[in-house]
DNA sequence: GCGGACTGCTTACCT
DNA sequence: ACAGGTAAGCAGTCCGCG
């Protein structure tokens, strides 16, 4: 049997026309508000429906607050390449098994990146994406095929170029791009850049505005009497018994299942409705949740989400919550979007660059306490033991927090969400549960697609072969990294510190490089070496990703910087081009580390290894060209060089001869009245200019230091604060001899609180898994389940005392008495903290007495 | 059997 | 599941020691 003879019959079938699909899905569907002629939308989401065989959008319509969703009209079908021919796939044994649901074999011409020469291709489509991959039996598992992996929805929208985030309006059932209004300070730089295409396009598609959505945070309570029971959404034995709800339009509103038939208070600062059965509650609770386009929850994907739809499953309620759709990993809601705010705030590159790490525990309380100001409502025992009405402000509390963390800052959660949707061309359902990583992967391959680029697959990248040249320092590393400069023990004052601007960014879009321009295949590039290596680089073509970490590195510096300080503009609309670039910033700064990452797609380490071998190239180059030129170089770590005390004139040569030579952008980034430096590096303090303090890296700013010692550690640093002369830096010495001997009488006495002097570690991984050895924060964790039956997961938090009993370590909640302090432990601890100060002063030994150990140090 | 030297594990930080 | 480099404390092991 060949497929020709059934391909033919399928191509006259000609997609239905676009006006009365829309009209047959809204029959079949239950919609929600009317839509004007000219209503404006904004494309946030896609998904693909295997009933009706196709992809549709979700529109949130800004006019109305509601979602609007328009199914494919252009017959686009699911499909992967191969590089057989077409004869050899039509006697395919594999795609036979398949054959009434492959629609077309097509003969397709791309461009191979790697060989840099065009290739044929034949272009497999087929009816659902099922038949390429996600079963046993799909056709990548059987047959080499490229471009198979990339989720259909997501193919959709390259292929039809729409990008997520951008507005749309919708013309005889067609989309067709808004024309959207732009500040008159935007015009002017699409006038500037009218040249420039790119440009032009990035401009408008990240300025648009984002509406305010209407949205809606969702908790909701199971009742298991026993504390230590935690309710599993996959046997949903127990009953939900609370909704709480916490609305933009104002809603505050909480449902309760009054199961113990208790009498409620009033004047709460939330309306509650009473029911005497679980089920009509929770017929109101989705009532209520789908009239809203956007649910937040927190961890709702793996819980809220889950046990709604199998309770409400178990109670025969099948229908009500069929527009609930689990995934393996994700809960995801027909009507609009769901977001699961604890998967976004895990995120790392949301913690660390969008956020700053200020929250160490990914918990409603701990994150909810740092950004926004509220924490949960403490509970201590089980359920049982509290009035319904207590539960009931618990359970709105939770939903309160949730609601605040997606909408604090003018929605910045939110806007957030939309612009790395945006840039990334990512549905937002996905934004805020995927990482880094798959935002950088999605646009590459949206831009493979633009250019007709054929997507290498990650063994044919790794397969270029290339050296590896530079030993890790670190074990258990890949390759090199980054030079960190040997302080120069002492106090320095007035120290100038320089870096070069996004030193990685910079490398790759100057030095063109991308994994297919590294070790390229033309004979001709082969002498254009990274310095000490064999690597070599394109000079032929430009690499694809540094064409484009150049392009959004322009965008971000030449445009939404300068946005972002345009006093011309309203505070408010310069706070979101800040959101802008401070969104382009996280996503830029993780591209160099994806290509050093083994499991993105496209990983190729001698790329990574030539960003970071010419990061050292040009530090060290101008650690050299400074001393030249007679500069006191006294620190520098991966792309900083501290100068002190620098003749301005000579600064402004080295600024310009390294600018010239390497083609990298060396500038002046802070100025230090003073800066304290130990012999460690990533470790010292300073008074910057303006009088602010800077501390990086010192044991009293780390989190699990006790706060009583962060405390001293503080205090301390305040003496030395406003000093501007090193006469000035000796009279601290004595409020400081002070300070230190007090703190370590307090403890000796055991008078600090018992909670002052927790120590703070994050549990990284499930208990079981510590079989190497067992640190102090495992036993206690473990003390925690032994004795309180407290269940504790990765990530969370233990706050243990260092206690003088057989012990040595106990969780702080079962220490009653400071005397159960072990504090000759304490005291070293905080001598070690503080030591950390002196001995940048050159203060070395340590004696039993104080005032002795200080004295020589400030000599 | 004991203690110091050493290695490895773990966490939190810096860029 | 973005990278590597560094500091610190503790757990566990090795080794010498009549």
């Amino acid at each position: 049997m060949r497929l020709d003879s059934w391909i033919s019959q399928r191509k006259d079938k000609k997609p239905t026309a676009n006006k009365e699909r829309e009209d047959k899905v809204n029959q079949s569907k239950e919609r929600r508000g009317k839509y004007k002629c000219g209503d404006l939308y904004l494309l946030v989401s896609a998904d693909y429906d295997p009933d009706e065989k196709a992809v549709f959008l979700k529109l949130y319509n800004v006019n109305n607050h509601t979602i609007r969703i328009i199914y494919d009209a252009t017959g686009h079908k699911p499909y992967a390449y191969s590089k057989q021919s077409i004869e050899e796939l039509r006697v395919n044994q594999h795609l036979l098994r398949f054959a009434d649901r492959i629609v077309d074999l097509k003969e397709v011409i791309k461009h191979d990146p790697i060989k840099d020469e065009d290739i044929k291709l034949t272009k497999i489509i087929v009816e659902d994406p099922l038949v390429i991959g996600g079963t046993s039996s799909s056709l990548r598992n059987f047959i080499k095929l490229w471009e198979a992996d990339i989720k259909y929805y997501a193919n959709y929208l390259f292929d039809t170029q729409l990008n997520v985030g951008k507005h749309y309006n919708i013309e005889n059932g067609w989309l067709k791009e808004a024309e959207v209004s732009y500040d008159s300070a935007v015009q002017r730089f699409m006038k500037e850049y009218a040249d420039n295409p790119d440009f032009i396009r990035w401009i408008k598609l990240l300025a648009e505005n984002v509406p305010k959505y209407k949205v809606l945070a969702v908790d909701i309570e199971v009742y298991v009497p026993d504390l230590t029971r935690v309710p599993q959404p996959d046997n949903p034995r127990d009953p939900i018994f609370i909704f709480s709800f916490a609305g933009s339009d104002g809603l505050k509103k909480v449902l309760l299942y009054n199961l113990r038939r208790e009498s409620i208070e009033k004047d709460l600062n939330f309306e509650i409705e009473v029911f005497d059965n679980e089920k009509d509650m929770i017929k109101r609770a989705i009532e209520i949740m789908q009239s809203y386009p956007i649910i937040v929850t927190f961890n709702g994907d793996n819980f809220d989400m889950r046990y709604i739809k199998k309770r409400a499953e178990y109670l025969g309620l099948n229908d009500i919550v069929k527009d609930i759709r689990l995934g393996k990993n994700d809960a995801r809601i027909n009507w609009g979007v769901h977001i699961d705010l604890y998967r976004f705030f895990k995120n790392v590159s949301i913690k660390n660059y969008a956020f700053s790490g200020k929250y160490d525990e990914i918990s409603l309380d701990a994150i909810g306490r740092s950004l926004v100001g509220m924490g949960k409502i403490e509970i201590t025992e089980g359920f049982e033991k509290y009035s319904l009405t207590e539960l009931c402000k618990y359970s709105f509390r939770d939903a309160e927090i949730t609601y605040k963390l997606a909408t604090f800052n003018d929605q910045l959660v939110l806007k957030l969400i939309t612009i790395i949707g945006r840039i990334a061309n990512m549905v937002i359902d996905d934004v805020c549960r995927l990482s880094v990583s798959n935002w950088i992967r999605n646009r590459l391959i949206n831009i493979h697609r633009e250019k007709n680029y054929l997507i290498p697959l990650p063994e044919e990248v790794r397969g270029k072969g290339g050296d590896r040249h530079f030993e890790p320092v670190t074990k258990g590393k890949k390759y090199k990294g980054a030079i960190v400069a040997s302080p120069k023990a002492g106090l320095h004052f007035n120290v100038c510190v320089l870096d070069f601007a996004s030193l990685y960014p910079s490398i790759m879009k100057e030095y063109n490089i991308s994994y297919e321009t590294v070790n390229c295949p033309h004979p001709e590039c082969s002498d254009n070496k990274i310095p000490e290596t064999t690597t070599w680089v394109c000079r032929k073509k430009r690499g694809i990703v540094s064409e484009f970490v150049g392009l959004i590195r322009d965008i971000r510096v030449k445009i939404f910087k300068r946005l972002a300080k345009d006093d011309r503009i309203s505070p408010e609309k310069r706070e979101f081009y800040n959101v802008i670039q401070n969104a382009l910033k996280v996503y830029i700064n993780a591209i160099y580390g994806v290509f050093g990452s083994a499991e993105f797609f496209l990983f190729y380490l001698p790329a990574a290894e030539a960003v970071t071998t010419l990061g050292r190239h040009a530090i060290i180059s101008s650690i050299n060209e400074a001393k030249k030129l007679g500069l006191e170089v006294i620190y520098g770590d991966t792309d900083s060089l501290f100068i002190k005390n620098p003749d301005p004139e000579k600064l402004e040569e080295l600024i310009q001869n390294v600018t010239k030579k390497l083609k990298l952008q060396l500038e002046v980034d802070k100025i230090y009245r003073y800066v304290v430096f130990s012999k460690r590096k990533k470790n010292y303090f300073g008074v910057l200019i303006d009088g602010s303090l800077d501390v990086k890296g010192l044991v009293g700013k780390k989190s699990s230091t006790p706060e009583y010692i962060k405390k001293v550690f503080y205090r301390i640093l305040d003496q030395l604060r406003n000093i501007s002369s090193e006469e000035e830096f000796y009279k601290a010495k004595n409020k400081i001899i002070e300070i230190i001997s007090e703190a370590e009488e307090k403890i000796r006495k055991k008078q600090v609180k018992v909670d002052e002097m927790a120590i703070s570690v994050t549990l990284s991984k499930p208990l079981e898994e510590y079989t190497k050895t067992t640190p102090q924060h495992v036993k206690a964790a473990k003390l925690l389940i032994s004795k309180l039956r407290r269940p504790i997961y990765p990530g969370s938090v233990i706050r243990y005392i260092k206690t003088n009993d057989q012990y040595k370590v106990k969780p702080v909640e079962l220490v009653k008495d400071p005397r159960e302090i072990d504090s000759e432990k304490y005291i070293e601890l905080l001598w070690s903290t503080i030591t950390q100060i002196t001995d940048a002063l050159d203060i070395s030994a340590k004696s039993s007495d104080t005032s002795k150990r200080l004295d020589q140090f400030f000599v």
